[in-house]
DNA sequence: ATATTTGCAAATTCTTTGCAACTTA
DNA sequence: TAAGTTGCAAAGAATTTGCAAATAT
């Protein structure tokens, strides 16, 4: 598996753009975050590891970590986005609880190939989807 | 099937809210917009049937209707939520062609199914969920 | 009567953008 | 050195909120 800064590299190479000291930086940072972080909590964690990034060029570099790869986001509801890392780890979905907002990954197969089934069925070519469960927890139960 | 103003009569009196005659309007209106609109199409819908209502209150009363179980809301993606009533029909997903923009509704009780059984290995007791497929349609595929 | 609502404009939240100064290749 | 980037602050888009005046029960 190649290694996160390669893929940026040639991403940027083949895209006629640099590889600066901020965009470096938040990639190595966004691999100290938990699996699910928003733009400001990057911001944050940036400043406080005393390697503080703009705003603006954090937002921008986290659609280009997008764009390249690297990052997936996930929309919950209204609020800000959450990033995901994609480091060599496979497409999963989400289950969330409703109230400590804990959230488990999951992949099942067979859920994909009915859905594949089912858009062909109304002459769509599926190129993504996004599956959320919300519910509760067994702690959130008792 | 109750009707939609009784049934939002019933809410307001259970919750000492009143019902006034942008809440009246609102809900009549909301009944004559595409399935899927808005809250800035219903105010220009509103406005442009000579009967205009705040654009604050009209978010006011979209929540209103939400919480009283006559629209559900549907965040495909970033930018504006969508609103869809509930008169009456099913529960469903959506598949989004990302060129056009079409939503087709469809419901598959397998996935439901299989989705159950997975919360459950995972310890939750499935609320809600919400399954968005994106692709291409068969006119922006040609 | 009196508690709830409305409308307005200002405030919020998250994200994007214009632009001059600065890096990278 | 030319082209892409940064940081700042201002701009945007969508939604929410404070408050005095209006309205429903």
């Amino acid at each position: 598996m190649k290694k996160p800064l390669d893929t940026l590299r040639s991403y940027l190479k083949t895209h006629d753009l640099k590889l600066t000291k901020q965009r470096k930086i938040a990639l190595e940072a966004v691999a100290g975050l938990h699996s699910h972080f928003t733009a400001e909590e990057l911001i944050e964690h940036l400043a406080n590891r005393g390697t503080p990034v703009s705003k603006a060029t954090v937002y921008r570099t986290l659609s280009l970590l997008v764009d390249s790869g690297h990052l997936e986001t996930r929309d919950f509801g209204r609020g800000a986005l959450l990033y995901e890392h994609v480091h060599g780890h496979q497409h999963h979905d989400h289950i969330v609880c409703l109230d400590c907002g804990k959230i488990v990954e999951f992949r099942n197969a067979q859920i994909e190939e009915i859905q594949k089934k089912v858009a062909s069925r109304k002459g769509f070519r599926i190129e993504s989807h996004v599956l959320k469960i919300y519910g509760r927890c067994k702690k959130c139960r008792t």
